[in-house]
RNA sequence: UGGGGCGUGGCCAAGCGGUAAGGCACGAGACUUUGGAUCUCGCAUUCGGAGGUUCGAAUCCUCCCGCCCCAGCCA
């Protein structure tokens, strides 16, 4: 089959094959759909997470490949629970995520409500691009509409209003595999539900005391279809409707019809709402919509190693401290991501990576990092900086002499530039780059080797001087050769290390926060009974380094910016804790470390 | 014990009756002024299991096994 789709602005993601796209392809090809409308529908009631991530680029992902539009819309059915910080930061993260990818993609809309049209459909399309004030869809913006549709089950009799309490309903539900048991109201003549329902929305009942539900089938297989619930009474004010309503619609009517009325055709959603299809079928069905019906297609929710994605724990997690907050480093949600360093087009190449499916899966962590890396290692700026210094005094190098190299800024991409590095008698280098007793294969600085200074000249090391008191190393002697000035030696003789350096008299002081998985367990949600997931935990998630000492071209570095501290690691400033006197910056990722895996061959 | 979904290498995942893609990880080597990057090579005689249909089965049929989801007035 020939494959219309264009190539990437990312290379490394071109739009891959999955089931769902299958699905889309074919409707588009027979004609049932012309245009693809997706939608994003989260509920503000939490930070976006990587699980998210992998649904907005697969929502976006369809609606860019087919020339369509993805809705972003909050799911917001449920006033106890949402909040507007959170409305924010979903949209926020969403756009994130999609800028320079698929912004044309984003469905919004005008300020307001729907209203009906002449013959009482309810349809709210999307915003034309660049229209001013636009804001994300709302299932609240339905509210009347959605109260106008229930009016009309109730008036086509297979709606009913229902005095019992939540326990009757849940035990007269019945259990899988057993038969349910109907309502004393089911069969409540229409004009009586009708009333009820208005007394209900004026809010003449207390909370819990009746509910409006669809009259399917008490002994259907599927629980879902046993008389569900439509609405619930709640006096509860709502952060985008205030107290307009004291009724509110569950997440089955509301979501279904919400697609309806925005034009959704492929409503794409997880594996849970399976035995919820045919509930959302039916209540599409009953109605005899003027337009054409929405779908729901279902994938498997997609994991990843060493971390949470349940709202629930998440939400534990800052509210107990155990992260500084929704957009810690740490933290899978996409601002902690965004915060730790994580380029967007990284996490839309790693959701592309593990693909669309129906199974159970968990993807590991390391496929996320090798994405990451992949993307950083063309784009980052290059930067010497030693975490854990110690000082290195050149012997035979003049006093008070200054020499500036310019060093590449990113040796893979020319075009990057060059910056001046300034170099002196005495430098730092990274502690673990010196081994007085040096272990088999070690290749750094130790007496009497000679090693590379990374952009400068070759080193060898004569020595050490020592604390008189202690006898620990407190500086590493060396000479340099003047003639292998930028690093060659023009005898051809070789050294097998290059290390990094800076100059001690031009360093500039930092604090450096290295960060681990923040739990230790593969899956943490895989707990022995009745162990608690915060008992996973990795201690060692964060080490904060003080006083490592960097090249002066960081000490303006822009937050955002992107680094790679040659041989360290991935970097960049932190926009929230970085002040004038001290810089603060995060790592994003180490670099892969073959050093580290000799030494555990080694078994060290 | 009802219904539904899913089982392809350590992880993810193509495959849609014609003889097991790809990525990550891992291993070996080359190259290298980052022990980074890059490059080359290796890595499932077999697709949860057992039968059957077929010239031919991961793909079709039957039975079995395993894992996950569903009994919120959450989404």
């Amino acid at each position: 089959m020939s494959e219309p789709d264009t190539p990437e602005a990312e290379g490394a993601s071109p739009d891959r094959e999955d089931f769902v796209r299958e699905i889309v392809k074919a409707d588009v090809a027979s004609g049932a759909v012309r245009n693809v409308v997706t939608r994003f529908p989260p509920e503000p009631n939490g930070y976006l997470h990587v699980g998210h991530a992998t649904s907005i680029v697969l929502n976006f992902g369809i609606a860019r490949q087919f020339d369509g539009q993805c809705n972003l819309r909050m799911d917001d059915t449920n006033p106890a629970k949402e909040e507007v910080e959170y409305e924010e930061s979903i949209v926020t993260d969403v756009k994130w995520l999609i800028a320079g990818w698929a912004d044309h993609c984003l469905g919004l809309k005008p300020r307001g409500a729907v209203s009906a049209s002449a013959a009482g459909d309810y349809h709210m399309p999307a915003a034309l691009d660049g229209a001013e004030g636009l804001e994300p869809f709302r299932a609240s913006d339905y509210f009347e509409a959605l109260h106008a549709y229930a009016v009309r089950l109730i008036g086509k009799g297979v709606a009913y209003v229902c005095d019992h309490t939540a326990d009757e309903v849940d035990r007269m539900r019945g259990a899988p595999g057993e038969k349910g048991e109907e309502s004393h109201w089911r069969y409540r003549p229409v004009a009586e539900n009708l009333d009820l329902f208005a007394r209900m929305t004026a809010g003449e009942f207390p909370d819990g005391a009746r509910t409006l539900r669809a009259r399917i089938d008490m002994a259907s297989d599927n629980v879902w279809l046993r008389d569900p619930l439509l609405y619930r009474i709640r006096h509860a004010e709502h952060h985008n409707t205030g107290a307009s309503w004291c009724v509110y619609p569950l997440y089955d009517f509301a979501h279904g019809l919400s697609d309806y009325i925005e034009g959704i055709t492929h409503s794409i959603c997880t594996m849970e709402f399976v035995p919820h299809r045919a509930l959302y079928d039916w209540i599409l069905a009953a109605l005899d919509l003027p337009r054409r019906l929405p779908h729901q297609y279902e994938f498997a929710r997609r994991n990843v190693t060493h971390t949470v994605v349940s709202k629930r724990k998440l939400l534990r997690l800052v509210n107990e401290d155990r992260v500084s907050g929704w957009d810690d480093p740490r933290m899978p949600t996409i601002s902690g991501m965004r915060r730790r360093g994580y380029p967007a087009a990284a996490l839309r190449d790693f959701a592309t990576r593990i693909g669309v499916g129906k199974r159970e899966n968990r993807a590991e962590f390391g496929l996320l990092e090798h994405c990451v890396r992949e993307n950083l290692n063309h784009s980052s700026l290059r930067r010497m900086a030693v975490l854990r210094p110690i000082k290195v005094v050149l012997e035979n190098y003049p006093e008070g002499q200054v020499e500036h190299f310019a060093l590449a800024n990113n040796p893979e991409d020319a075009g990057a530039g060059t910056r001046e590095v300034p170099f002196s008698r005495e430098l730092w280098i990274e502690s673990e780059d010196f081994q007085e007793v040096p272990p088999p294969k070690f290749y750094r600085l130790h007496p009497g080797n000679e090693v590379r200074l990374r952009g400068a000249y070759l080193v060898r090391c004569t020595g050490v001087t020592r604390d008189p008191a202690t006898g620990a190393v407190v500086e590493v002697r060396a000479t340099y050769d003047p003639e292998t000035r930028s690093g060659n030696a023009p005898d051809g003789r070789k050294v097998k290390a290059t290390i990094h350096w800076v100059s001690a008299a031009h360093a500039v002081e930092a604090e450096v926060r290295l960060y681990d998985t923040l739990f230790s367990a593969e899956d943490p949600e895989d707990l022995p009974d009745g162990g608690d997931f915060t008992g996973t935990l990795n201690p060692a998630s964060l080490e904060i380094v003080r006083n490592c000492r960097l090249e002066p071209a960081l000490g303006d570095a822009r937050p955002g910016q992107a680094l790679q501290f040659e041989r360290v690691g991935y970097f960049v400033a932190d926009d929230r804790e970085s002040r004038a006197v001290s810089l603060v910056f995060n790592r994003t990722v180490t670099l892969k470390d073959a050093w580290a895996r000799i030494e555990k061959k080694q078994g060290r």
